[in-house]
DNA sequence: TTACTCATGTAACAAGTTACATGATTTA
DNA sequence: TAAATCATGTAACTTGTTACATGAGTAA
């Protein structure tokens, strides 16, 4: 089965039909939930192993910058399917830093807790911010994935504004 | 700063005031949200780590079975406290299985699309359940934490549902 | 006495991060 | 022509997983 990892970069490169490992990077870099850093130590080797799995086909351009153009094969189609379509994996709660630390800060006396939780809701309002102006601009290709992270978001500041009360 | 893992592993044994690494390590191994897988080999190394940098002391137990009890020093609830309130921290939005696969899933073809989504919220429904049941138990600890959790499933449920209207 | 739980740890392996190394093309 | 961007990759290091190794205490 395909890593998180291993499966993002397959999505790239399938639902645009064609990527540079530079670009598939270029989209985890600058992607606002940080899902993966990007970094050419992830990518470049996780691309390798698609390829020696048989997922990727690598198409070298004749353009003295040796770029070279990605594509999923069928095999890689069917294994980007059953990876993306598998219950157990869409179930999983992975690691949430403001879910580790909710039992924490509301343990905190008054004083400290406002403080606390104002620094907090001032940086999740501004990542808000940021979600929202791309969720107004075209991204069709990652539309649900900005929508659930707004969503994401104002859970937490919901949770924040129970806990002041 | 401390690593995600290595805060929660002061949280454990700050919040509880005292606890074994076998403690610890249970604590992850049984928790709903596998935040953590709660191997021996992340742990007792983590935790060398936390007393090598002064945070968690060790009290060897006269027990024939080598228990060490640990506890965390003065330095170690300062370094806590910082990273648990930490704005950038609590505003990082983390990898997400459900997100990461939400735009290819809204991609499919109706009829593919249902089964899909409906053998996925079997699951999701069955991790609520799960969830609801802990918040009836005592769980005064983790009460915020698994409750956020809750919220994040009824999320991705609603929407699935969203999807299939 | 057998099985289970409590208890600690290491070794081999896999995967990710940061930093480094290299060079072509484009834009100001 | 200098700076930014496009483009690929490796090396050292850190961290985490799986599996192994060991042994004491407890309950059936």
């Amino acid at each position: 089965m395909l890593s998180e990892l291993e499966g993002a970069i397959m999505l790239e490169v399938h639902m645009r039909r064609r990527r540079t490992a530079f670009q598939v990077r270029s989209a985890f870099l600058k992607s606002v939930t940080s899902d993966w850093s990007g970094s050419a130590g992830s990518v470049y080797p996780a691309i390798k192993r698609l390829e020696e799995s048989g997922y990727i086909q690598r198409t070298t351009e004749i353009d003295g910058r040796g770029t070279q153009t990605l594509t999923a094969t069928s095999e890689g189609i069917s294994a980007l399917h059953k990876w993306a379509v598998d219950p157990d994996l869409s179930a999983v709660i992975t690691s949430d830093p403001f879910r580790t630390r909710s039992d924490y800060l509301s343990s905190l006396p008054a004083k400290k807790r406002k403080d606390a939780l104002d620094a907090i809701r001032v940086k999740l309002a501004d990542a808000l911010i940021e979600i929202d102006n791309l969720l107004d601009q075209d991204h069709i290709l990652k539309q649900s994935a900005n929508e659930l992270a707004g969503q994401l978001l104002r859970m937490r500041i919901a949770w924040l504004d129970g806990l002041n009360r």
